[in-house]
DNA sequence: CGTACGCTTGACTTGGTTCAATCCTGGTGG
DNA sequence: CCACCAGGATTGAACCAAGTCAAGCGTACG
């Protein structure tokens, strides 16, 4: 297949090296890093990177485009557990026991950076910058799922979505694109269930904020027209609950 | 404060030491391993081994007892996000910008090892062993709480609970304990949270599962009496749900 | 001994799901 | 080029699982 290209040696011109695990690594480190890449692989819409159950071998780097990661219940149902966005991390979930745990899948045309283990264990372990990337995008991911526990434990069907609108504005903004203008490579149903929702009530919240000014929406084209009234649903509980909460916060002395 | 303890060289005696980070250490490097734990220290329930926010500067690994993290919401929740038993490594929250991300509180008298990173980062870079066993530490840590997040995402309050005492069976098993009998070291409050559920709804569904025999429960004493009952309801729909399906199904024609 | 707190229980309410119908829109083939 | 279709997305109506509210129980502890 075309869908491998050789690009050993290509960190050093890639504009994405400023965002990935390289980023903290100065000349000869990111030239050794560089080796440490053994292909770049392009990958189609819907294509899976690895699925749960697969031999690990490799961690990747997202190049360009967008994943998901997805659980499958005991009784068949897709879990989405989270997106991928260039320059983040792919694969952790398999330096556990040498299995993937869950699986990745492309949302759009995309290309990953492979990195075999064995060659990044070594470099790991003698660059002390990599060393400190690498635990550092680790740690990150697990406060982003800590965070998303929060999520799904704690807030509304409405607060989920708000959430969710400002998070991939701050990614899309964090790679230099606008953060109040994108598009989502993601279906409604993706959302819905990584949100912990049916599609439907992904669709009413979505019309709730465009009604209410908040946004504006064109298929997946996405405007945030006011961050802050998005942004004071998290804080703040719907009009409705706010008197009960009242009593509880006059007895916390 | 007496509650700190000086225990260097003392993981070569350590019974836990074929659960903890130790694991797969011999000889030398064990007890190279048993410098790194600068201290051990030991702590009541409600204390805190740190908060959201703190400057991280070690790692811990529970040594006995049990703990806790949580986050709190925007509106001053708490959320918990996991709880901890003997052996599992605590505060990888702290690697990625060197603050504490979420808390952690004692759930009862517990001792902590204490690993002060720089010291753990120099012998994670030489012992390839170590090394080894940390990535397999933090991937499985990342791994539980995808599960937790299909948990939350699609399972409902029976399922979540079922869920959560076969894993908690699981644990105490790993740890040499039975596997069918144990205590619960956290409240209905941590349970529910933890679960995102609300107290009541916990309280319920410990009743139902009594009801039907599948557990025996004495305050936080809990004994699985048919955990093929509990397994059943994580694969399939309850069966007051299956019947509602049928009945609407008939009054379609 | 009493009181505070963890936990349980019952009655009621509701946010979000389910079911069903319809509307787009992009791709395909005649 | 248009007709057709499939799958994503939206909308409305009805329902129910879990939350809320309120009351009461039991036990640990000062």
């Amino acid at each position: 297949m075309s869908s491998i290209t050789q690009l050993k040696g290509s960190c050093e011109q890639c504009a994405l090296s400023c965002f990935c695990l390289a980023r903290d690594l100065l000349g000869s480190e990111r030239t050794r890093f560089a080796s440490v890449v053994k292909r770049r692989r392009l990958l189609e819409p819907q294509d899976k990177l690895f699925i749960a159950g697969d031999r690990f071998y490799a961690l990747y780097i997202l190049h360009s485009g967008s994943a998901k990661s997805y659980l499958i219940s005991e009784n068949g149902e897709q879990q989405v557990t989270g997106f991928y966005m260039p320059g983040e991390l792919i694969g952790i979930d398999g330096l556990s026991d040498h299995t993937h745990a869950y699986g990745v899948e492309m949302l759009e045309t995309s290309s990953v950076c492979e990195l075999p283990m064995p060659e990044l264990d070594r470099m790991i372990a003698t660059s002390w910058a990599l060393r400190q990337r690498f635990l550092s995008l680790i740690s990150h991911a697990v406060i982003e799922e800590q965070q998303m526990l929060l999520t799904l434990g704690k807030l509304n069907a409405e607060q989920r979505l708000a959430q969710f609108l400002l998070n991939m504005a701050k990614r899309h903004a964090h790679l230099g694109g606008s953060a109040v203008e994108f598009n989502l490579s993601m279906s409604r149903y993706d959302i819905a269930s990584y949100l912990g929702l049916v599609v439907e009530t992904v669709s009413r919240m979505i019309r709730r904020f465009q009604e209410e000014g908040s946004i504006e929406v064109n298929r997946r084209w996405i405007h945030l027209i006011n961050k802050n009234m998005l942004q004071h649903r998290l804080i703040h509980v719907s009009e409705r609950k706010k008197h009960t909460q009242k009593k509880q916060a006059i007895s916390t002395d």
